[in-house]
DNA sequence: CATCCACCGGAAATGTTGGGAC
DNA sequence: GTCCCAACATTTCCGGTGGATG
């Protein structure tokens, strides 16, 4: 093994959260200001809107670690937890600092937490909502929506997603959702924070200008950009030239996905290099069918029982959500009823 | 104007897991 | 062990969808 130029990989993990948060001053006094709003009764919520990258997640850790340290926070991520009771049950062990013994019901559940919540009044984060409401509708956010104690909800999504359509009305319109949107990072503030980041983890001069310059403007989205960095600084002894850069784009591209989808099941990962091979193979976008097919024959080669066209179909909107794909649906048509799809140009 | 494309997406059915009660 | 039950992932079923085509 050799040195490498990378000093410290902290800054450079997805995980890492800044100690200052630059260019986001007027979304943390919004939030700040929402957080500390003099208390009323019943669940208060916000909906916490950006498009993937934009560092919707680590804002919110940074705030809830720093101002609210007092208050309880019960952090839910959605892709993972995608059923109303798979979040109960983890809001149940948020509150009363004990996990539910499993066969407890529903009810069971929400009356503990609404008998603890009068006494904690918890934040409750609920990240990547969409995730919940594709595959379990409302009925979490009606449930704390109910409620008649202080509780902070914190529903965050895409800014695809808009609540008043999703939800039914009377959830809707128990919570009255305040509204934050967090914008996409200028390029020029992509570059800053890079540059800040590369001072952090790697030796001196040895990520060049150019390379720089260029991963501030292959993507919106800082986290596959940071990712892009670490995979290129690993991948060298000396310096990431622009040259070397480019050249580690496709090897970043599919670690950056496999590491999205590695909270997902194996099948969204088949369909995902199924993709791939198609895209490769022909110009052009492609259409559900032979998506499908591609993913079946995969799964035979790699001895896998392949999964029905309407669980792969649910699988896609996943991939969409996770912004790897981007979809135009036809609602017939020529083309019938169906869905274009191309993969995100990765970087 | 009828028919067709090619799959969408809701809903019900099925199969599996794991706990509690007997 | 056996029966019952809830939650859950997945399959099965099927009624659309709207421009193009003849």
């Amino acid at each position: 093994m050799s040195q490498g130029i990378i000093t410290d990989t902290t800054p450079l993990q997805s995980h890492y959260i800044p100690a200052s948060f630059q260019y986001r001053a007027q979304a943390l006094e919004q939030l700040r200001a929402v957080l500390n709003s003099p208390a009323k009764t019943g669940p208060f919520a916000f909906h916490l809107r950006g498009a993937t990258g934009t560092g919707k997640t680590h804002l919110l850790h940074f705030l809830l670690n720093q101002e609210s340290s007092s208050k309880l926070t019960s952090y839910i991520p959605c892709h993972r937890l995608n059923t109303e009771y798979k979040a109960l049950k983890q809001i149940y062990r948020d509150v009363t600092n004990d996990s539910p013994q499993d066969g407890y019901h529903t009810a069971a559940l929400q009356r503990t937490i609404e008998n603890r919540t009068t006494e904690v009044k918890p934040i409750i984060v609920l990240d990547d909502l969409e995730f919940l409401l594709e595959n379990d509708g409302d009925d979490l956010l009606y449930f704390l929506s109910r409620l008649e104690t202080d509780l902070t909800i914190i529903p965050v999504s895409s800014p695809a997603i808009d609540l008043q359509d999703r939800l039914e009305s009377r959830t809707y319109s128990s919570l009255q959702p305040a509204q934050i949107t967090l914008d996409l990072y200028t390029a020029d503030e992509r570059y800053q924070i890079l540059a800040a980041r590369a001072r952090n983890a790697l030796t001196e001069h040895s990520l060049q200008r150019a390379a720089l310059s260029t991963l501030a403007s292959a993507t919106t989205h800082l986290g596959k950009a940071l990712h892009w960095m670490r995979t290129a600084a690993a991948t060298t002894d000396t310096a990431v030239t622009e040259s070397h850069l480019i050249e580690t784009r496709g090897q970043a591209a599919i670690s950056y996905a496999e590491q999205t989808l590695d909270a997902f099941t194996d099948h969204h990962l088949v369909l995902y290099r199924a993709l791939l091979d198609q895209q490769q193979a022909s110009e052009g976008r492609l259409r559900s069918g032979t998506v499908y097919d591609a993913y079946r024959d995969r799964c035979r080669r790699t001895g896998l029982d392949e999964l029905s066209h309407r669980r792969i179909s649910d699988f896609l909107t996943h991939l969409e959500y996770l912004d790897l794909i981007a979809v135009d649906y036809h609602y017939g048509g020529q083309k019938g009823k169906t869905r274009e799809i191309e993969l995100r140009n990765p970087f």
